[in-house]
DNA sequence: TGCCATTAGTTTGAACCAGAACTATTCTTG
DNA sequence: CAAGAATAGTTCTGGTTCAAACTAATGGCA
């Protein structure tokens, strides 16, 4: 087998990666921005809605916003009065965040929207394709993943 | 069929593209940096390499830079010496963009690597996972792309 | 108990990013 | 030919991003 045919295989499938994220990132900001806030600040609301609240450490990990970044998006959202955050009790170093009232009512109308604007995108493709995407992506993540170190 | 599991779905794989993408950043950056580049620098010198250079325009729609961003992105490569920027004889609006001898130098010793060090994590991927794969993505974006305007 | 490593978040710096308003040039069309 | 529309880049604004250095609090272990 010719291995420069690997070449092109191998940037066609990024430019499509490449490509894919992009135009998702660009539909659900349009949707996002009619809400008043930005693909940062939306996945955080999304998060947090539904739950009781929980520290920046793990609202990091779910939201994968590095918790650096984290921190002035935070900052935008506590202005906007849409969650609170608290000192916890047990550990002082932790802290406690949590949609406000006005941030659950956010939540209840941007979420359905903006995850209905995108679920409307596939609505062409069987359940077994989504699936059947959905392992391919995650095969790629832990190809790109595992020789992270070398 | 319950409509329910169309939720998660798409859930699942709006999170694994994100992850995809994220671990292909983080990736390719570890190995950019390496090289003096940040990922939008690399991306417009690989893009300028092997050929005769290009306007700011065809280069913003080749890399998927927004015009506004690569301005900046430009600025910094003209400090740095790699690439020239000069005015367009029969277009006076037109930037014509291309690459040093500096600037080739360092195509050619940038791109074999990073292109070399992305392509060695689908190494235990065949030449069908990746076609397909591709395909899949491509059929993302196409969905995704389509109902922008509604 | 006391030191030291770990952990949670913040800060800092350089860069990127999109969108919108702006300048300068070119094209178009009456 | 002279508006007026379109186009190429730049500038501006607000926000995000990462990495690295930093502060404060906690935990482990000798």
């Amino acid at each position: 087998m010719p291995q420069a045919s690997m070449v092109p295989r191998t940037r066609d499938l990024i430019r499509e990666l490449v490509r894919a994220y992009q135009a998702f990132e660009q539909r659900s900001n349009n949707r996002i921005r009619l809400h008043g806030l930005t693909h940062a600040q939306f996945d955080v609301i999304a998060t947090l809605g539904n739950t009781q609240g929980m520290s920046c450490k793990t609202l990091s990990e779910k939201t994968l916003i590095t918790k650096g970044t984290l921190t002035g998006v935070l900052d935008r959202l506590l202005e906007k009065a849409l969650i609170s955050r608290t000192v916890d009790a047990n550990d002082r170093r932790s802290l406690f965040v949590a949609l406000t009232p006005a941030g659950e009512t956010l939540f209840h109308t941007a979420f359905p929207d903006v995850a209905g604007h995108l679920r409307a995108a596939f609505d062409h493709m069987s359940d077994a394709e989504l699936a059947q995407a959905t392992a391919l992506l995650h095969q790629l993540r832990t190809a790109l993943d595992n020789h992270q170190e070398s």
